[in-house]
This record gives C-alpha cells, sequence and structure tokens, in this order.
DNA sequence: AAAAGCCTCAACCGCGCTTCC
DNA sequence: TGGAAGCGCGGTTGAGGCTTT
C-alpha cells in the first residue's frame, strides 16, 4: 500500500496557472500569509488547486523577489563551483544566489550551463597547450611587461607583485599576494594552490574556480583540489591563460562527465560548505571593490 | 509554407525528512 | 514513542515555442 495522496486528484485543477489563479494566489498571500498550512492554503484562497502546487507556483514564479532574466557570468561559476562541490542540491545552490529558485537552477544547468561547460572543456581539449604555457598575445596590452625580481616586494615576507592595468600578473610560486591599485588582495594557499589562478575577464578581479573538495589550507576557499580548473565562460578561461598557466586543460572532458553523472557530493565537502560560501562572498567583495 | 525535430521551463510526482499530536 | 500530516527536495514530464529542413 502506497502514501495516501496528499489531496483528493481528481478534485483539484492542473497544468498551467491562468492570470486569475495566479492574481488570487498573490492577493491571498499577500494579506494573510501562507499561514504556514499549504494543504489548507488553496482552500481558503477559493483555489481549486492542490497545495504543493500553490506552493511551487509561489516559490518557483509568484514571490515579489524572484529574478527572471538571463544568469550572469557571476552565477554561472558559483552555480559550476557549487555543483563541483556538493552536487545536484538545487536548493543549497540556489540560497546562494538570490532571486532564484532552485527549480530555475536546476532547469539552467540541465538545459544551458552543462552544455556550455561540456562545449568550452572540449574544445579546449582541441587546442591544447603546455601548463604554464604563457601567453602574452591574450593579454589585453602587448606592452605590459611581467614583473621581474627586483620589481617584487614583500609582506609579511611574502611577494607582493604588480599588476598591470587589468590585472594581469605572472606568478608562478607556492604562496603570493598581488597588490592591485591600493588594495591588498590575498592568494595565499599551501603547496597546491601554486597553480591557482587570478584573472579578470571584466575589469574586476577574479579567481578561477576550481573543481572538487574544498581545501581547508587555503585561505580563500574551494579553489584547488587535485589538479582541475576551469572558468565556465571561454573568455574568462582564455584570459586567465593569459596570466598564468593553462590549467584549464588539466580538466578533462571524461572527469566532467564523470562528475555530471556521479553528481560528486561527499560529506567532507558538504562541512566545509559555509566556509565555503562565505569565502566565496569575501571574494566577490574583493571583486568589486 | 508546413512538417519534424529540438529546446525550454513550468509543473507534477514521489519520496525522505520533520513536526506535531 | 509512534504514526499521521505536512513540507521540501530532486527527478521527470510534457506543452508550447522556436529552429531547421
Amino acid at each position: 500500500m502506497g502514501r495516501a495522496p496528499c489531496c483528493d486528484k481528481s478534485k483539484v485543477k492542473k497544468g498551467p496557472w491562468s492570470p486569475q489563479e495566479d492574481t488570487k494566489l498573490k492577493d491571498y498571500i499577500h494579506k494573510n500569509g501562507t499561514g504556514g498550512n499549504w494543504i489548507a492554503l488553496p482552500h481558503k484562497a477559493g483555489l481549486k488547486r492542490c497545495g504543493k502546487s500553490c506552493r511551487l507556483r509561489w516559490l518557483n514564479y509568484l514571490r515579489p523577489d524572484i529574478k527572471h532574466g538571463e544568469f550572469s557570468d557571476h552565477e554561472d561559476r558559483l552555480i559550476y563551483t557549487l555543483f563541483s562541490s556538493i552536487g545536484s542540491r538545487w536548493s543549497v545552490i540556489a540560497a546562494q544566489l538570490p532571486g532564484r529558485t532552485d527549480n530555475d537552477i536546476k532547469n539552467y544547468w540541465n538545459t544551458k550551463l552543462k552544455k556550455k561547460i561540456m562545449n568550452f572543456i572540449s574544445t579546449n581539449h582541441q587546442t591544447e597547450k603546455p601548463l604554464h604555457h604563457l601567453e602574452s598575445v591574450n593579454c589585453p596590452s602587448s606592452n605590459y611587461s611581467y614583473p621581474t625580481s627586483s620589481s617584487v616586494t614583500t609582506v609579511d615576507n611574502h611577494p607582493v607583485l604588480p599588476s598591470d592595468d587589468h590585472g594581469y600578473i605572472n606568478v608562478d610560486m607556492e604562496t603570493y599576494r598581488v597588490k592591485d591599485n591600493s588594495t591588498l588582495f590575498m592568494l595565499e594557499g599551501d603547496a597546491q594552490a601554486a597553480d591557482d589562478c587570478s584573472s579578470n575577464s571584466d575589469g574586476r578581479w577574479h579567481h578561477v574556480y576550481g573543481s572538487g573538495a574544498f581545501d581547508a589550507h587555503n585561505n580563500m576557499g574551494g579553489l584547488k583540489t587535485s589538479n582541475s580548473y576551469m572558468g565556465v565562460d571561454g573568455n574568462y578561461c582564455e584570459k586567465a591563460r593569459g596570466c598564468y598557466g593553462d590549467s584549464t586543460m588539466e580538466f578533462s572532458l571524461e572527469e566532467f562527465k564523470k562528475l555530471i553523472s556521479t553528481n560528486l557530493c561527499s560529506s567532507n565537502t558538504n562541512n566545509n560548505l559555509n566556509v565555503f560560501v562565505d569565502e566565496l562572498k569575501a571574494e566577490e567583495n574583493i571583486m568589486y571593490y
């Protein structure tokens, strides 16, 4: 014997919501709130709908703070990063993207973002270049010269590297800092984090987001495990390549396919999620200085 | 212009978890 | 303490719009 249905399916309307139904639901919730009981709500609101259907309609469409429209590059990266860390926990991912719903993100991932990333990886595998292959050709300014050892100062015994106007740097060391204008932007990690890469695609600082578990030793959070890195949009990674090594090439198509099919999700990464997200937010603050 | 195929996304479904009595 | 009710989540579906042939 199965579970009892939440409502009498023969007496409730199914399918797309009409504008009249939307209005009824919105009006009722504005006046009375949800009352903490979705099952009872449709009857009180005069709707011939299942409570679950009302809840879904409100949360995914009618709520006033819902954000419609295109996902930004930053949202893309955040989704990808979180998916890499925790798998298809859409509600957790949605909680980090204000105005976006889990359903929205799930649809976006399944229909667009996944393909976008797959295409990006396959394209880059066809033009594979060696790691740490520095290409000044990808830098916006061909006049830019990478800092020499004499131009490197230190803070707390760590080197501080100047960047060009666009934030490009050339770094190849285990622990480093980047000084950009008056802001000290610290990228500090353990030996593994040597491959961390900072780039900019739109005039602001970004990290290249990593794939895999959060690295507790990496102060910037969650950017580095194994040797897998990638940005979400081609433009972003193309420029990242210009500043430091072609680390995106280390992420294989097979690895990514595996990630998607297994919904990589470990308790270890879950424990670190909040820290990870805080770090991402901290990073955002730096990005928009 | 029409048919076929593809894509998007709102909505549904079922199940696990939590809360309440 | 156990069972019922409700909530919330992730997977899936299908209608409708769009693109291609």
